[in-house]
DNA sequence: CTAGGGTTAG
């Protein structure tokens, strides 16, 4: 009767035929036998049933057996649920079923994943003196510490077997105690293939290669996990060359790659974004007929979409049905985020049954890398009000850059406070960020602080500082960086020279500029456009033509752009028409280079000129962007939209506007251009155009602000400080740094 | 059913 069961039992292999065994049992009136739903349940664990199918299994059984109980709490474990387990041992108690020797390994097991003390306290009571499971309790601690009360548990064992020392390595390991590691290795009476491969692994976290392979190349045996364990650091580490070489090696010696071979080595080529890398894997997982499992699959999703071919990460999404964990949910998510579909993203990223740190990253940076700032932030406020997962240093480089973006100060600062009170430990990229954003936000000091305390920089860092520094017009400042860098021995690359040719051009430092340009190994387009900006802005427009004519490459945009500009400012109508015909050609969209254009007339006062151009913009279909700026007041970021009236205040605003007009008027107050509500004359065309973004938003910080306090209207590089209403005084900030050279001194009262 | 290796975010 049994022989049909037994054979459909054989060759279960999906989900299919678990439910068709157990439709067979429910015919034999089986599916109350505790052996049979045992063996089904394991069958589930293997093959990752969904759980809700699993509990309907185990719920149909009135009296489970312990063996049962068993295979159900191994189950949980292995799907991670482990709540579920505790709960379930728990109501496997109050039956009354006593617990055998084989339930606590399981516990354990789960403890050691989950961190849940609770499991650790019902071992601690009478279950010390079995060897495993005493193992199990000390790697518990090795694994989520104190790695002292492991240690402790180490030093009382009577005698240790191998499995012990391997696990007290594994966890010297982990906490950081290398020399304890090593110690340890030296002393051990015996080692085995697992003992060497944790050296692997150990060196391999601490980025050191050369020792990982070395103790990879002496282990006397070497398994399927050793060969692993090596890739892995390879590839974790971004060595994907060597991943790869390693990997044909082992195909060479004949050792036969397991799923967690291929799922390293897909995820180490994702980076190459190479397509063709993509049908030579899945390929050879074809030829090989591997069985390709949701780990493998997840890995191929996004390969896929690292490669441009969103439809086939899809494809992969959804052949994984309910086998997509939240991992694969993740992958997806940022698979939208990268082409831009941040609804997409966002409806997954809604729907999700369970979103760790990854899925919230993911979709934090989604927003703050498609210039959608003010999202991320509402997000991440989000997360901190839900309390859990915990941010890490991937959630604060987002929030940051977000709010460096904004030029939001009292944001970026509630953020780095939050960082430091939650106490997330940073790496280089995590300061990097913090001097981003507060260059962003013009608090250069702050910017330098940062830059000058941490010991490690790379040349991240310094471009950052870099960069921050040209926009301020601190060329020497910029300089020096640039000679420090050698000397700490980072390679100053493309970004980093950029970042000096710009400042340069902002402090008008020709020499300087010349000697740099000189030194750059191999110029590219992005330097050329730099150096003409340079000499443009400096006066030397001949030169500048002169070096556009002999550039080796095609210019771009960019470097026809720094020649308008430079027209424009020494009224050199013939160049600025000369760029401006390119211009057109290559951007034909570009409202901006329509706009600098007639600014070229303007300034020449050929005012038919002007108009021509506003004809020809007309003509052909070419809106003008509209401007946009920020204030940022009480934590949160205002925008306004030239002549726009939706911000729920434009009442008072417009009429504080008009009385602020008035005010100068009477005053007989008058600054120069660059000092936004000076420009009176202008008011009669802004009955036209709209009401410049940047006066509202001003107007709406003097109305909110109260004496004393700061608030922060940005827009490009100038930031204004409001010290008070009872005089009214407002000023780019530039005791804060961040405005170019030529707005110094441009004070105004109102 | 002790100890070593896997997917996703910057």
């Amino acid at each position: 009767m049994y022989s049909s069961l037994i054979s459909i039992a054989k060759k279960l292999s999906s989900h299919e035929h678990l439910k068709q065994l157990h439709a067979q049992m429910i015919l034999n009136s089986l599916h109350q036998n505790s052996f049979w739903v045992s063996l089904l349940i394991t069958k589930c664990t293997r093959l990752n049933a969904p759980s809700s199918y699993t509990n309907l299994v185990f719920n149909f059984v009135q009296y489970p057996t312990v063996s049962l109980y068993n295979c159900m709490l191994r189950y949980l474990s292995h799907l991670g649920a482990h709540h579920e387990v505790t709960a379930l041992f728990q109501k496997m108690l109050r039956a009354e079923v006593r617990p055998d020797a084989f339930v606590y390994p399981i516990l354990i097991k789960s403890a050691e994943k989950s961190g849940i003390a609770l499991h650790a306290h019902i071992f601690k009571l009478g279950y010390i003196c079995d060897r495993i499971l005493s193992n199990g309790i000390m790697a518990m601690y090795a694994k989520h510490g104190p790695i002292e009360v492991a240690r402790q548990l180490f030093d009382e064992m009577s005698d240790r077997a191998v499995a012990d020392w391997n696990s007290m390595i594994s966890g010297c390991w982990r906490w950081g105690l290398e020399i304890e590691a090593l110690r340890l290795f030296d002393v051990m009476p015996q080692r085995n293939v697992i003992t060497w491969t944790c050296m692997v692994t150990g060196f391999s976290r601490i980025k050191n290669l050369e020792r990982a392979r070395w103790y990879f190349d002496v282990m006397p045996q070497k398994s399927v996990v050793s060969w692993n364990a090596m890739l892995s650091g390879y590839a974790q580490n971004g060595f994907k060359d060597e991943a790869f070489k390693l990997f044909n090696e082992m195909l060479d010696a004949g050792v036969h790659p397991d799923d967690r071979t291929w799922t390293i080595i897909i995820s180490s080529s994702s980076s190459h974004g190479d397509a063709s890398l993509v049908e030579l894997l899945v390929g050879m997982l074809d030829a090989k007929k591997v069985h390709v499992n949701p780990f493998i699959q997840t890995a191929l999703l996004d390969m896929s979409a690292k490669c441009g071919k969103l439809e086939a990460a899809r494809d992969i999404f959804d052949e994984l049905g309910t086998h997509a964990n939240t991992a694969a949910r993740n992958a997806m998510i940022s698979a939208y985020a990268r082409v831009g579909d941040l609804t997409s993203a966002r409806d997954l990223f809604g729907q999700m049954p369970e979103r760790d740190i990854v899925s919230w990253n993911s979709m934090i940076a989604g927003y703050a890398q498609n210039g959608q700032s003010p999202q991320a932030i509402e997000l991440f406020k989000q997360l901190i009000e839900v309390g859990h997962p915990k941010p890490d240093e991937v959630t604060m480089v987002s929030a940051l850059s977000a709010c460096g973006h904004l030029g939001a100060l009292e944001l970026g600062n509630w953020v780095v406070d939050f960082l430091s009170k939650a106490d997330i430990k940073l790496s280089i990229s995590g300061y990097n960020s913090m001097i981003f954003m507060y260059s962003k936000c013009g608090s250069m000091k702050d910017a330098m602080r940062i830059f000058k305390e941490i010991n490690l920089r790379d040349v991240v860092s310094y471009n950052t500082i870099i960069a921050a520094l040209a926009a301020h017009g601190d060329a020497s400042e910029a300089i020096k960086l640039v000679s420090k860098m050698g000397k700490e021995g980072i390679k100053p690359d493309r970004l980093t020279f950029i970042g000096v040719l710009t400042a340069c051009s902002h402090a008008g430092l020709i020499q300087e500029g010349r000697k740099v340009f000189e030194s750059i190994n191999c110029p590219s387009v992005d330097h050329y456009a730099c150096m003409i900006d340079l000499l443009g802005r400096a006066g030397e427009l001949d030169e500048a033509l002169r070096l556009l004519e002999n550039m080796p490459m095609e210019p771009h945009a960019g470097v026809y752009g720094s020649l308008l500009n430079a027209g424009r400012i020494h009224r050199r109508v013939e160049l600025g028409e000369l760029a401006a015909k390119k211009l057109f050609e290559l951007e034909p969209n570009n409202s901006g280079n329509y706009v600098l254009l007639s600014n070229v007339y303007a300034a020449a006062s050929r005012w038919k000129d002007v108009e021509r151009v506003r004809e020809y913009m007309k003509q052909k279909g070419v809106v003008k962007a509209t401007g946009w700026s920020l204030a940022e007041y009480d934590g949160k970021i205002h925008k306004f939209i030239a002549g726009d009236r939706s911000h729920e205040r434009s009442k008072e605003i417009f009429g504080f506007l008009s009385k602020l007009r008035q005010k100068m008027r009477q005053s007989g107050y008058f600054a120069d251009k660059d000092c936004v509500l000076s420009d009176i004359e202008e008011e009669d065309k802004e009955e036209m155009v709209g009401v410049h973004s940047e006066k509202l938003a001003i107007s709406f910080a003097l109305l909110v602000s109260k004496p004393g306090s700061v608030i922060r209207v940005v827009k490009n590089l100038r930031i204004f400080r409001i010290l008070g209403t009872s005089n009214g005084t407002i000023w780019p900030a530039y005791d804060e740094g961040m405005v170019y050279p030529y707005l110094k001194d441009k004070t105004t009262k109102c």
